[in-house]
DNA sequence: ACCATTAGTGTATTTTTTACACTTTTTGTG
DNA sequence: CACAAAAAGTGTAAAAAATACACTAATGGT
């Protein structure tokens, strides 16, 4: 045990650890990606995916690194939330955390996730279990960033499919913001940002009239936002 | 040297700082507040107030105390920027830098600083000197995130007296905002949200008609902002 | 054939934002 | 003491944006 300690500093140092908080969408309403705890403290309670921050990366990295490792996701929107430092958050030591928010086509995770992962599942936000450490308030922080940027940068886009229908885009939209968007006005304001191209498909086998899919542009997006113009929904 | 080094752990630990950026504004333009580096690295160049987190005190609390006895302001606003974590930002050793934004009334702040105070000026915003570490992308930043949040909370009152004319609240926002501001919609839009009062002072000695005296109503925002209402200018 | 279901569309009203100019008050100066 | 200088304070009309609202079109299933 004693051998095992080998780095020494001058200053006692907190631990630096990363968590993330990792929003998924199926059309319906909003999920979380939860993992079960494998090791006390908290043994078998859910939390949010996390780790502790190498020598050799930043915390982006790290993030990166816990949502390809624990959960088997890669190439998805990831932004810095909160760094979470209450001396008492982890009752073994001192550990300081730095919080992400992800945002994930569920479609995706489902072919990528599975081998050596940790236990994940996918709760609903309306629904969640008691969650380990703080993570309940580093959760709250996020929801409520979600709602916040999602009407002023288009970071909606990716929790849907490469294609999607103006209905889904608004489905989607409402679960975020919790509230019910009149359809010819959201059509309106989305279309006219100018961010969006129709393509030429339409969905099938459905059993009522087939939406047009859209795609996002992301290049109409950069342009617009170089020209200093603010999205906004 | 090697007796100090007596704080060990089984896996490395970047070293935890705090940096602040300290705003203030004098009435015509936006300052900054830097320190001079007493110690290698960059001696003798400018840099945010900041220094490494006690094991007894979150962030927020090293932010204060940094706040406090490095630059001498007290009760002032304070809130979490960003959290830096290159790798190289610091030539020593790995530190992973928790930034603060503060926006402080400099004429309060001219009374309480100087003791055993460090070495601190006020810089103009638009005439910063090259800054020491990684900070200025910090200071970057922190712009970025008071120009954003002006607009939709109550912060600029922070950077002024109790009491101000509305002349000298629309000046404040037109420096944070880099833009101009109609005299007659600042007015008719800033005190349609009811978060001011009319103090029943108006100025004195002032060789033009007397601005009356306004201050910010705290109890008003809370009650606008619990009920749901955003604030926006 | 028809039923159920959701896509897709336009207009009128209200609210918000913008643009714009003169009178009032006070001190300092000649 | 008249007048100049300086910024305070004030209203309205026009334009733009947000909101409220209801029917027809297309498709698969029964």
């Amino acid at each position: 045990m004693k051998d095992k300690k080998k780095y020494t500093y001058e200053y006692p140092r907190p631990a630096l650890a990363t968590d993330c908080v990792i929003f998924g969408f199926d059309g319906g309403s909003l999920k979380l990606l939860l993992t079960e705890r494998e090791k006390e403290p908290f043994k078998n309670k859910w939390a949010l995916p996390g780790g502790f921050v190498h020598m050799d990366e930043t915390t982006d990295e790290c993030a990166e690194r816990i949502l390809k490792e624990k959960v088997g996701v890669k190439n998805v929107f990831v932004e810095q939330l909160y760094t979470f430092s209450e001396t008492d958050r982890d009752p073994r030591e001192r550990v300081v955390s730095v919080s992400y928010f992800a945002l994930v086509n569920k479609h995706q995770y489902e072919l990528v996730a599975g081998r050596d992962t940790l236990k994940a599942e996918w709760f609903e936000l309306a629904d969640l279990p008691k969650l380990a450490f703080d993570h309940s308030k580093i959760v709250k922080m996020a929801i409520l960033r979600l709602k916040g940027k999602v009407s002023y940068q288009p970071i909606g886009f990716e929790l849907l499919n490469e294609k999607f229908t103006l209905s889904q885009l608004q489905s989607l939209y409402e679960a975020i913001l919790e509230t019910s968007i009149d359809k010819r006005n959201f059509r309106k304001k989305i279309l006219s940002l100018g961010i969006l191209k129709v393509l030429e498909e339409k969905e099938k086998n459905v059993a009522r009239k087939a939406a047009w899919y859209y795609s996002f542009d992301k290049k109409a997006y950069k342009e617009l936002t170089q020209k200093g113009i603010y999205f906004e929904i």
